[in-house]
DNA sequence: CTGAAAGCGCTTACAG
DNA sequence: CTGAAAGCGCTTACAG
């Protein structure tokens, strides 16, 4: 009776190797492109390979290589259950770039407190992984542990120390986008955030100071910079309250993020504010969803596939023990900075 | 101080065998509890590994037992990015009960028309799964690819002709809401579906009749059923205008999942219906995000960790080749069906 | 350019 | 109850 998984067998590299009448190192060989191999041989090889629908096992290649061929992504649960898909989407632009690379993505997630006895992914306790992606905040005790236990990592959307990170251009975005309210002839923009200390807000921010500097515009009447909170929509409906109390009612509002934009677009709502017209808000994220009611929000669009593609392959670089360029992005150090777009809709 | 993974070196079987004063086999047997081993040897091993830090190589276990200890997640990209975090917290529960097993998941996406010998998963190329768990919708002909490869698989969510499946009581749940509107008084109580060809829709609409049934209640005056189209907020938003149409106006819907009921709520308020005054609206899968502006939903919560786990479970029968009891849940054939449970709102 | 051989780290009959 | 040995399917020096 055949074994559950294979049909009648799934043939080796022996099969290949007798078929071919060459040895199994010269199968290995030919497979891999490696040494030297006579041009007749190798199409010998690859023929019969095809023919037998030859496969190396994963398994067996990965014992004598010392590798594992797989890569661990670690994301917050409630970062990956968020509603908008927004590390879903750096999850696939890494598949993809991971399958290119024939690596495999062992997605996994952890609690917003760490603790290492206790939530240690398994894939590091067997050493299952031959580098790790690591999406979002996250604890910096377990970045350290990874850190620690001599394990390639790249940090995506965040930062800590000189880890090696792919990040979002916050700053260059939140110009942008103040730049576009100046435009639009605003003098009087409020900025509104939650969760200040995250790097990536914190960056957004200065962007956002930057910009009214260039701009020569004065201090606004109004900056909501909480450091508390999670920023999403419920702390920007909250927050947004102390806007609509400001001494002056700013005429624009760049928020730290999609989400507060849409608590802050709801607030306004409720208290008869029409956007854009008594009020333009821009946000960050590019990830409110479809939405026949409140106006259309103007935003910072993030390249979120882009960020996990860039990830997979700077991570591919600390792997193999060496450097490359990236033609197209800034990268300072250990940065690699991908640039961001404005999205004009409706809100502004 | 030496760090577990890389410092002077990592552990192996024979580190521990040596220093425990056995052969490598009986270490084996003690890390797997094999065999019989006395108790004084076990306890020694189980010391010394721990004292070793040893943890056992997957790659090298995997080799000898002609298996791969990977199981593959696949949905459809589309599905994956999904606003709503339905999959996403159906994967959480597979990735969950797939840790207990000591097994890992490899999701991966496909795209919604499968062409076998474009987006054949790398991971059934190579054999590199197991198993494999299929949540949703997706092209029958990558469902019969798995099959006919003879690869162990249940479906989460879907169903195509005898495949194991894991899937959500949607009769009883669409009972349940009807039932509900019945007893608020409702008498002419509406349907809003798209996609109905799915056979999860399908049934919530079945369990819609036969509430109607039970309660006595004659033909609604409005019964919106689309084949077409997803399942989504913007076709709930344009179908649901063919209700404020019809010739007597249903003073309840009862629509065939959330994202649907939110495009109904806009398309309402959109044309100065009050909700739940005017009209009642109940939804289904209780993935609705938090929202000052809306009406919040009623809904039929669907479990969706537990579906993942409940089909991990399964998938993990099917692959050691025995059969199980589900003590909480259903089980017909090679349906394992589980419950919802109604959660009333503001909008009924 | 190609083959024979050792080895990756473990499991599992098979003898004792 | 425990050890010696074969083997999983591949890669990689090392000789030719």
């Amino acid at each position: 009776m055949a074994s559950p998984t294979s049909g009648p067998k799934r043939s080796t590299i022996k099969d290949v190797a007798k078929k071919a009448g060459v040895a199994i190192s010269t199968v290995s060989l030919v497979m891999n492109g490696k040494g030297f191999v006579s041009n007749e041989t190798s199409t010998r090889v690859l023929n019969v390979a095809k023919q037998l629908n030859y496969v190396p096992r994963q398994a067996a290649r990965k014992l004598p290589m010392q590798s594992t061929g797989n890569i661990g992504f670690v994301l917050r649960a409630d970062h990956f259950a968020r509603s908008e898909p927004f590390y879903t989407r750096i999850f696939l632009g890494t598949e993809f770039e991971a399958h290119f690379h024939g690596l495999y993505v062992l997605l996994t997630t952890i609690p917003q407190k760490f603790d290492a006895s206790l939530h240690t992914p398994r894939f590091l306790q067997e050493r299952n992984v031959d580098g790790v992606l690591i999406a979002g905040k996250v604890d910096s005790d377990f970045i350290e542990s990874i850190a620690g236990a001599r394990i390639p990592l790249v940090l995506i959307d965040y930062q800590l120390k000189d880890h090696p990170a792919v990040v979002i251009d916050n700053q260059q975005g939140a110009k942008l986008a103040v730049e576009h309210l100046v435009s639009k002839g605003h003098e009087d923009i409020a900025f509104l955030g939650a969760d200040m200390l995250h790097p990536s807000l914190k960056e957004r921010l200065e962007g956002y100071r930057i910009g009214l500097n260039d701009a020569r515009l004065g201090k606004p009447s109004c900056e909501i910079v909480s450091d508390q909170g999670e920023p999403d929509y419920g702390t920007g409906f909250e927050l947004s309250q102390q806007i609509f109390e400001c001494s002056k009612r700013p005429t624009a509002v760049f928020c730290a993020n999609d989400s507060i934009a849409m608590g802050l677009l709801d607030q306004a709502a409720s208290q008869g504010i029409r956007v854009p017209e008594d009020l333009a808000v821009v946000g960050f994220d590019d990830v409110a969803r479809e939405d026949h009611f409140r106006p259309s929000l103007t935003t910072v669009r993030v390249y979120k596939e882009q960020l996990g593609e860039l990830a997979m392959k700077y991570l591919n670089e600390l792997m193999a023990g060496f450097p490359a360029t990236y033609p197209n992005f800034e990268r300072r150090s250990h940065i690699v900075r991908v640039p961001t777009e404005l999205i004009i809709r409706e809100s502004s």
